[in-house]
DNA sequence: CAGCGCGGTTAGCGACCACTAACCGTCATC
DNA sequence: GATGACGGTTAGTGGTCGCTAACCGCGCTG
């Protein structure tokens, strides 16, 4: 067949799947209960073979969490750009955020347990990104429901975090029932319960 | 002063300071990333010392996280054991778990992230623990909301302790508030939305 | 006061781990 | 068809880690 004309959805590329292999096993025993062997042989070579693609183990994760969290900065960003209202907005933003969770549940285990173990440079680009995806939803929440204090919102949104990013730790549903069931949740609390 | 005659709220044994100590260091860096040597001086001794008291460090994780689970299993037996009805019974559960959450949050921390770092008879353990706590969960929350199907408790049950369990990572209220928002946030989520 | 258990100490051992060194086959290019 | 970038390999190295060994001072108790 011709050479690269098929559908390919974009062949993943080397490192890709040494970052999706090492996100799982990150994910399932820690950075430090993992080794650059185990990583390498996720991905069928094997161990020092890492270091053409990485510069280190510790580059892994950093290139792992900044990663995900410019997509959600970035995705958290485009949906309130296109704002109908405060209340749609805030659905799009819970939905955005549960549809990520569900996809990639791996990437968002690593993210809420991993942030010690990266340098301190990496942390601090983290941190500051992680920083202005929490400011978006404190304004989408103040704008949906206008009585609530600025660090009580704080605290909401990472309590709304909190409940959709438990998915990894509980697949009694499928995919759909679980993005209804999450997004009900997560949308009730921030908007009925007494903040 | 009189030699013990103080109102001293039992002080505690060293196998207590240790486990404290070693349950902040394993939330902050991950079970492998806290060595020995790290738990010892966090108590005052050195290294080696802490073999006096237990057989070995996997001892400690597996000493830690099984009291924890007896604690939050004892506590929800208690509460509804104690019921006064379904909606009351829910909100004492809550309260109960919030409760803990807000006054051991390492405790929680290590519970969530660690549970993967056991020793495999360790974690059966816990694990048999953890799914009586659950199962008490589910069987509130279906006296309470009689509509909801038991996997969607099951589900909608670990998406609180989501909820809940996020207060390590946030600290932008003070306690009080911190309860009443948590508190608020999981029985509106359980009771209000569509289950 | 001899004996001894308790809870410390330091030294050291074997295993493991992140990483480097040195080497090699496969292509694409000139 | 030589060249060199690319992405692999295996062997090895320095450092760290969990744990043991050997030793020791203190406070009970018979």
């Amino acid at each position: 067949m011709s050479p690269a004309a098929e559908p390919v959805p974009d062949k993943p590329t080397r490192r890709e799947q040494i970052l999706a292999a090492a996100a799982e096993l990150f994910a399932r025993h820690g950075f430090h209960g993992v080794g650059i062997d185990d990583i390498g042989s996720a991905v069928g070579i094997s161990g020092p073979a890492l270091y053409r693609h990485f510069r280190s183990k510790d580059a892994m994760l950093g290139e792992m969490l900044t990663a995900i969290s410019e997509v959600l900065l970035d995705g958290g960003q485009t949906r309130v750009d296109s704002a109908r209202g405060p209340h749609d907005t805030l659905g799009d933003l819970v939905r955005f955020h549960v549809d990520f969770a569900l996809d990639n549940p791996a990437l968002i285990t690593v993210q809420e347990r991993n942030l010690g173990n990266l340098t301190d440079p990496d942390r601090r680009k983290v941190r500051a990104l992680q920083r202005r995806y929490v400011e978006i939803w404190v304004e989408v929440i103040r704008a949906a429901v206008p009585t609530t204090e600025e660090p009580t919102a704080r605290a909401a949104a990472h309590a709304v975090f909190g409940l959709i990013n438990s998915t990894p730790h509980s697949r009694h549903l499928d995919r759909a029932q679980m993005a209804d069931l999450l997004t009900g949740m997560a949308l009730t609390a921030l908007t009925h319960a007494p903040l």
